[in-house]
DNA sequence: AGTTGCATTGACAACGCTGTCAGCTTGCTG
DNA sequence: CAGCAAGCTGACAGCGTTGTCAATGCAACT
């Protein structure tokens, strides 16, 4: 196998095929119209030359530039990114398509014009927007502005004419919840996710409908405010277990803040589970590495982001697949770190 | 302000500051030979247009992707990859280079052909290549081949005429190990990273020197191989714990693989530090928030990406810098998973 | 056979930049 | 003040695609 010397062109693909260039161009961009013979012809013309079209011609010319933006908060949970990272490229990998990331220091009163920058520079065709970048108003006005469809990730409300990828994080919670008052648990501490975060309200929704449901009291002495972040969930617990009487069950709106409930738990020398139980969301690759492993609910995020991408490219190549696709399934991962009431 | 209808090109820049297309290709490229006058005129025009260059167009007329690949294992430590990201990025955004990520699942039989396609398809010019890639001879071959520049990150052997980004592991293991010496121990058990990685064999060299040092006999005994890797440290801390004398001290080559000493001695009813002293390597974003605190080494990443990225940009540009640089100083972080012999 | 209409194919002009090279200015030198 | 090198500028040909539109082929009709 001798090294090609240079890059085949499409007119080297032409030549060998004996058709023009543009016949060469349908068939590589399977447009129709191109008799099947042909197509052949050509196709094996391009396997023979290892022909790879040219992007930068491709994009002069056709103004479509090929490139799927993937914005995130910079303060995101690692590997949540990295599951969103990696199902969105396994789509647009094979289609063709770059994904590109650009992480935002949140809160950023120049987000806009930090968008705009990276859209144009970038020349992105359309964005996967993951909580809580779908439920910035100024971001969306923004990319309806510049044209630039989007598909958001478990937004709080999600946008009309855009891709929308929900899930069922309130019934979710409201197993968590069940399991904690099965495990006999009647003073259920919540911390709150962040309220940008679509997800926090359906998750305290969830919370307070289990105990509806088994008739156990709403106290909002039990209920604090977190941010998704480590800290805030551990400076929460900390106002939780100050109280005279602190709950024996913690849920934390996420896994981060979980991990900051059990480090102020054992700082104070309480046991886990035995003197609390501690439960939290997303299934961080952390949550089963900490001791104790931590009770939490499993989001789909690779399908979700691979949905999100598929969904979006279907649109930027106008092969527009109908939208409404229904929320995605959360899964209960019951560890050590809740346990009956002693 | 009114939004621009259609975007402004290099003639309508040219147009209006009144010279040639070229005299502001020239001005834009920052190239010389033009008059300081005339650039200043040329810079208001792009100015008051807010011109931006059309990639596309660039790259098909000069041969310029401007694409920068930073390909990367899969399985590699989440803040690792993000702090290597947001470094590496933060050269490359502002130079007017994309900075293109692309993970690998090692081991990989096809690593040369995957790598080589994600190159022809981004147009990449050159690489930055964290361990253990930048040792992998494959890659480094096919790179040559394709003569594409790269720098690598933390490689076991230097490549020549390429850019090499090196920390001194080996004095920081050296003063961890000095640290817990120090405390009173002297049963210290070794854990040891992926042979694959550069890092492993210096961190260990470290841990031997010190106890030379300090007249502690070596015990082969005490040292077990671990892949970098939660589960692998949690399998050699047990094996290390089921010892008849078992040590007081675990070193784990880095802060996943003391995540698993953690909770396999927890596992056992061990108390940390109380019962037997952890440290690990990389200050991860958890270290400091598993419970206890992991005593550890922080690498500066962030700036030992942007070196890479920088010196690699150079090179790309041709305003090629000397490549010698100093290694990078490490620094021990202590918490509290260590503590003195009782 | 002549006609119509659609499927198929090709010729050629963009697209917006950089590289090449030639031409025009300067400022010196002798 | 001619002569020359260096500094500066512009004309123009690519670069490798896609879009447009015209031309051709072919089957089903009159």
């Amino acid at each position: 196998m001798t090294p090609e010397r240079t890059k085949a062109t499409i007119f080297d693909v032409a030549r060998r095929a004996g058709v023009s260039i543009k016949t060469v161009s349908r068939v590589v961009n399977n447009e129709p119209n191109v008799r099947q013979r042909t197509r052949d012809k050509v196709l094996r013309s391009v396997q023979e030359l290892r022909y790879l079209p040219n992007a930068a011609a491709r994009e002069l010319g056709g103004k479509r530039s090929r490139v799927v933006g993937l914005i995130y908060e910079n303060a995101q949970e690692f590997s949540y990114l990295n599951d969103l990272f990696n199902g969105a490229l396994r789509i647009c990998e094979p289609a063709g398509y770059t994904l590109l990331l650009r992480p935002l220091t949140l809160p950023d009163p120049e987000i806009v014009e930090h968008i705009r920058q990276f859209a144009l520079n970038a020349r992105v065709e359309g964005f996967v927007l993951p909580a809580p970048l779908g439920d910035l108003p100024e971001v969306s006005a923004l990319l309806r502005e510049m044209k630039i469809p989007f598909a958001a990730i478990t937004p709080r409300e999600p946008a009309p004419d855009e891709i929308n990828i929900l899930c069922n994080d309130e019934a979710a919670s409201f197993s968590l919840t069940e399991l904690l008052v099965g495990q006999g648990h009647r003073d259920i501490g919540f911390i709150k996710g962040h309220p940008d975060h679509g997800a926090s309200a359906k998750r305290f929704a969830g919370y307070r409908q289990a105990l509806k449901k088994h008739g156990l009291p709403y106290s909002a002495r039990l209920v604090r405010q977190g941010y998704f972040d480590f800290d805030s969930g551990q400076a929460a617990a900390a106002r939780l277990l100050d109280l005279p009487r602190p709950p024996s069950a913690i849920l934390a709106s996420n896994d981060d803040m979980a991990a900051g409930v059990i480090f102020e738990a054992r700082g104070r020398g309480l046991n886990v589970p035995g003197d609390l139980s501690i439960a939290g969301f997303d299934d961080t690759r952390f949550s089963s590495r900490i001791w104790p492993p931590l009770t939490t609910v499993r989001q789909p995020i690779i399908k979700m982001a691979e949905t999100a991408a598929g969904l979006l490219i279907g649109k930027l190549d106008g092969s527009a697949t109908a939208t409404p696709e229904a929320p995605f399934e959360c899964e209960v991962v019951i560890r050590e770190s809740t346990a009956s009431l002693a």
